[in-house]
DNA sequence: TTTGTAAAGTAAGCCAGCTTATTGTAAGTT
DNA sequence: AACTTACAATAAGCTGGCTTACTTTACAAA
């Protein structure tokens, strides 16, 4: 199975490949940019993590799992901002690969608790090590001071964003 | 049909609503702010089209051909970065609606032309509206110079990451 | 001319996202 | 206690991404 990313460049997307796009950019390019940069991580993280077994979404779920110890299926979902029907899907199949397992609640009848197997662990530390390495290699060359302001950018781009997100929705007709 | 966004945050990904992260940020941030805010950018605009009976798939395909004009659909599948039958199934829906339409190619028998429909015109339109509103959103109380300063540093990690791309793949085992 | 290779589109099948609807259990109300 | 409401998980079915394999056609080479 290739992995190679959603590919999901927003609105008037340029391709990647294209070698010059510094003429002619009259439509703001900076949108197109970060949706790039965006995927590539992505795809860059997924080819290393690929020979683990491991799609996206499933290390995604490992990771997450991970950090939250035993919790039910509704509280990963939450976590991961996906709904629980996709969750309960993705946990059938790594339960089918032996790394995670689901038991009773022993507070509620109808939750399950969703936990990690011992023999995730050695999995667990070789995405850990991996991602540390993509993270090098993607701000090689930046200073710490720009990474700062590119910082601080995007979280003014993200308060934007939020607002606009709050904003109510055009009522239903 | 309710459109909400792929949510394809990355590794150790930070819930976008968390109110304040700013404490004990040991991993570098930045690179979930960008999968944050490239998620934003996408769910605000699916919002505000989606009245218009489109998912983003969907309106990907409608602008691209409004660019390109009369294609083949081996050279819009390349444009949009997705495969050929995937491509296919988006088209077959869209031919459903009224919106596009297969044409035999005169110059070569095994493809086809595809194109869009008069009726498609004002949703163009309308789609378009609504992008140039949303980047004027995103970028509301930005300076040009940190838009030109943002715009920098991300090529210059655009470029990290085109290299790791082009990196040899590990051999297949 | 025939033959072989390459390319365009499609079929089939998998993964992963979504929504809506169902089932079983919990908990609050009367 | 009975009822109603809310919630956990799942089932069913859609969209959209992928790969692999197949058919038809084009083209190049023998």
């Amino acid at each position: 199975m290739k992995i190679v990313g959603y590919k999901e460049t927003p609105v008037n997307a340029v391709n990647p490949k294209t070698p010059a796009p510094d003429r002619q950019t009259q439509i703001d390019p900076v949108g197109y940019l970060i949706g790039d940069v965006s995927r590539m991580i992505r795809t860059v993280y997924d080819r290393r993590v690929e020979p683990l077994g491991l799609t996206r979404a499933q290390w995604r779920v490992m990771t997450r799992l991970n950090r939250l110890e035993n919790c039910t299926q509704t509280e990963l979902a939450t976590d991961l901002e996906i709904e629980k029907p996709t969750l309960g899907k993705l946990i059938e199949r790594l339960e089918a690969k032996g790394w995670v397992e689901r038991r009773p609640d022993a507070k509620d009848a109808r939750s399950k608790i969703v936990c990690l197997t011992p023999v995730a662990q050695p999995v667990l530390q070789e995405m850990h090590s991996e991602a540390e390495k993509v993270v090098a290699g993607i701000f090689a060359g930046v200073s710490a001071e720009d990474a700062a302001h590119l910082h601080g950018m995007l979280d003014h781009i993200k308060g934007n964003l939020a607002a606009m997100l709050e904003e109510p929705q055009p009522v239903e007709a």
